[in-house]
DNA sequence: CGAATTTGACCCGCGC
DNA sequence: GCGCGGGTCAAATTCG
């Protein structure tokens, strides 16, 4: 790809090299004048965008996204030099009036960020994420969450299962799969120092795996003088609403969690439970893990309150609640490929502010790890709206693969799907070079949400609910659920499948083409939402593309519509694997995979170059937006197709008609039938999360 | 020249 | 009824 080539330059793949490219991180930067270290600007900007999500939700003005053009950039993650002055040379000419428009309205100037590596582990570190999207830590695939506990989960949806009263919540394994998880007392003192904060109770949970399906587990909790915490252990059997094997995770009531939330925090969970197996290495995971949780650092308290294995997973993943009063925003952390990945899941929103650095503790707060994270975010503790998504971490090129460079890869794409409707949002990043073969790792991840009620009683996990497992249950659900949201725009009463990807490059391949028909801005949002038609004659398969104003790195794409063909041959490129690297600034060793995808779609190419027109500003909306380069990025290939052939994990199949399987090669990961719990399945493309999605819904209105 | 994108205008639903 | 906001259309523009 020459045109890698083409966009390094822009691409400040040099950790020096300024970056040209009007990243809209660029611009986050620039609000934040002040600093220029890349990840406090991030975090400053963030919080802001948090606050502004919290309260106003449609404020969230600052960040100017994409990358398009740039996708490339994600390399620089480290050097995050900004620019202030200058719009990036490339695409340029158009950009730099664009950047001159921008601060002409914004008032001030905005400085283009590379954003290319955006989202190092070092801005997760700090920094909240406050979007209302989860963060899936490394290793796991949105696809994951889909089959993996973890995401399936939202912990609003958990909490209804958990039964208050006990406190104890039952995973309901179907199989008795779950496995309890362990933690270690290192960990706590991890946690312990992590935090800095008082850490002085002790939880244990132990989820007491009994066969039958029927998990009990036992949360003990000890808690400093200091600290009014109190857990109590609890047994709680249940019996109906179990989620299924996959769900492993610990459930607490949120009475429970909010206990803990009084609670500074609590150090360590030990689950002991009866059956529970622990990984060889499961301590030591743990030990990282309680650490390594704290790669995902996002400037919040985290108390743990629960972990359980992963399937699949060596490492255990952890739950963690905001220790900040008041504040149900919850995080999972879990690792994955042998801890190169790390998923992060954040569930809510905070609408505090950050503690202090120094206060901060909590699992995340350790970067080191996080290779992949997954951050998964439930508004619902926000009281935001905010749509459930995953994200994925793409590699790869842009949303095509643009991004790698040589050996170095940066291009990080999360891909998330989540339904609109539902409020949380997760987000999952990878961190790691490393993963070699992890490199393959796709993450997708489906979400489907229901909505409402955070944790309120109401829906049961998407897991367990159905009959198990069935993503497309879940799927379905959000379909339904997105359809029934007045937000489904009125035309179209056909599902929505909105997938949250993380990714330099707006354009996130899902293995269909696309042919961009509009952009707008749309409130609430500083970034441009794009709007394409699946160039399929006779699909009437709509999407719309936009950067989160909560994280510029995330891309959100909604799909309208299910295809009624198979995705073209197409595989850009994309692979989402994930790359953790890429947040740390390192070279990323990339994989195969990502080339794998290669061909990129001529789309893809485009984006990166083509149009040198100014950007792209919504006409109607009267927003500030700031420029970006997104557009093109946006507008980009509308290919998109990932590569998961290489992964390690299989896809569970999905088989539904009418929706395109997931090709291997191009992207498609995720075969289509249902998706299993696999622990395998931990890693998934993106598109293949949308495939999944899509499949999962019914059959779209064929053309 | 064809294909794809850009972008202002138009349409429509919704809330006030 | 009006204005707002989101979504779509289509002429103009750009690029290969
Ligand atoms: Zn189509």
């Amino acid at each position: 790809m020459s045109e890698f080539n083409d966009l390094v330059p822009n691409g400040d793949w040099l950790p020096t090299s300024p970056s040209p490219s009007p990243s809209s991180r660029a611009l986050i930067s620039s609000l934040r004048a002040d600093t220029f270290g890349w990840p406090a600007h991030l975090e400053e900007a963030n919080e802001s965008t948090c606050k502004n999500l919290v309260v106003e939700p449609q404020e969230h003005v600052n960040w100017s996204n994409s990358v398009g053009n740039d996708g490339a950039q994600t390399g620089a993650m480290t050097n995050q030099t900004v620019n202030v002055s200058a719009p990036s040379k490339q695409n340029t000419s158009s950009r730099g009036g664009l950047m001159e428009r921008m601060a002409a309205r914004t008032g001030f100037n905005v400085s283009r960020l590379n954003t290319d590596g955006l989202r190092p582990s070092f801005v997760s570190q700090n920094q909240e994420i406050k979007s209302p999207y989860m963060s899936i830590a490394a290793g796991l695939s949105p696809s994951i969450l889909l089959y993996s506990p973890v995401m399936l989960y939202n912990s609003l949806t958990i909490l209804p299962q958990v039964s208050p009263p006990t406190g104890l919540l039952p995973c309901a394994s179907g199989n008795e799969s779950r496995s309890v998880m362990l933690t270690t007392e290192a960990a706590d003192k991890m946690n312990e120092t992590a935090f800095g904060t008082n850490i002085s109770s002790y939880l244990s949970f132990n989820p007491i795996m009994e066969t039958g399906g029927v998990n009990e587990f036992q949360i003990e909790g000890s808690v400093d003088p200091n600290n009014s915490l109190q857990l109590h252990s609890m047994e709680a059997t249940q019996n109906e609403q179990i989620c299924n094997e996959k769900t492993d995770i610990p459930m607490f009531t949120e009475e429970d969690v909010r206990g803990s939330d009084k609670n500074p925090e609590v150090r360590a969970f030990n689950a002991v439970g009866g059956s529970t197996e622990h990984p060889p290495s499961l301590e030591k995971q743990q030990n990282e893990g309680a650490a390594g949780d704290t790669s995902v650092e996002d400037g919040h308290n985290w108390i743990k309150y629960g972990e359980n294995q992963v399937k699949g997973s060596e490492y255990p993943r952890s739950f963690y609640k905001c220790t900040h009063p008041n504040c149900l925003v919850k995080k999972e952390i879990a690792r994955y490929h042998q801890g190169h990945v790390t998923e992060v899941i954040y569930n809510g929103a905070h609408k505090h502010p950050k503690p202090q650095p120094n206060q901060i503790s909590g699992p995340g707060s350790s970067s080191s790890f996080g290779d992949l994270q997954l951050d998964y975010v439930d508004p619902t503790g926000t009281g935001v709206n905010s749509d459930l998504a995953l994200e994925t971490v793409q590699q790869g090129p842009t949303a095509g693969g643009l991004k790698r460079k040589n050996d170095n890869l940066e291009a990080i794409s999360f891909a998330a799907l989540h339904s609109e409707y539902c409020r949380g949002a997760a987000t999952l990043h990878s961190n790691d070079a490393q993963l070699g073969s992890a490199d393959d790792v796709d993450i997708a991840s489906i979400f489907s949400t229901e909505g409402d009620d955070h944790g309120t009683r109401g829906s049961p996990p998407l897991d367990c609910d159905d009959g198990g497992d069935d993503p497309e249950s879940k799927i379905r659900k959000i379909e339904a659920d997105a359809t029934d949201t007045s937000s489904v725009s009125r035309s179209t009463k056909q599902p929505r499948i909105v997938v949250e990807t993380i990714s330099e490059v707006d354009v996130i391949e899902d293995g269909y083409r696309w042919r961009k028909y509009g952009q707008k801005l749309v409130k609430g949002n500083p970034n441009p939402r794009s709007y394409y038609k699946c160039t399929t004659s006779g699909c009437s398969v709509r999407k719309h593309v936009e950067r989160s104003p909560f994280d510029q790195m995330s891309v959100i794409t909604s799909y309208d519509g299910k295809h009624n063909h198979d995705a073209p041959e197409a595989r850009s490129s994309i692979q989402v694997s994930s790359i953790a690297s890429i947040y740390r600034s390192n070279p990323i060793t990339t994989n195969a995979q990502d080339q794998v995808g290669r061909p990129e779609p001529k789309q893809l190419q485009k984006t990166s170059r083509r149009y040198g027109r100014g950007p792209p500003f919504g006409s109607t909306s009267g927003f500030n937006s700031f420029e970006t380069n997104q557009q093109q990025g946006l507008t980009g290939p509308s290919m998109t197709g990932f590569n998961s052939d290489q992964h390690q994990f299989s896809v569970p199949a999905y088989p539904y008609p009418g929706w395109p399987q997931p090709v291997n090669d191009a992207g498609f990961v995720l075969p289509e039938g249902e998706p299993m719990p696999n622990p395998n399945m931990n890693y998934s493309n993106a598109s293949s999360t949308y495939q999944q999605t899509m499949n999962g819904l019914p059959p779209g209105p064929q053309m």
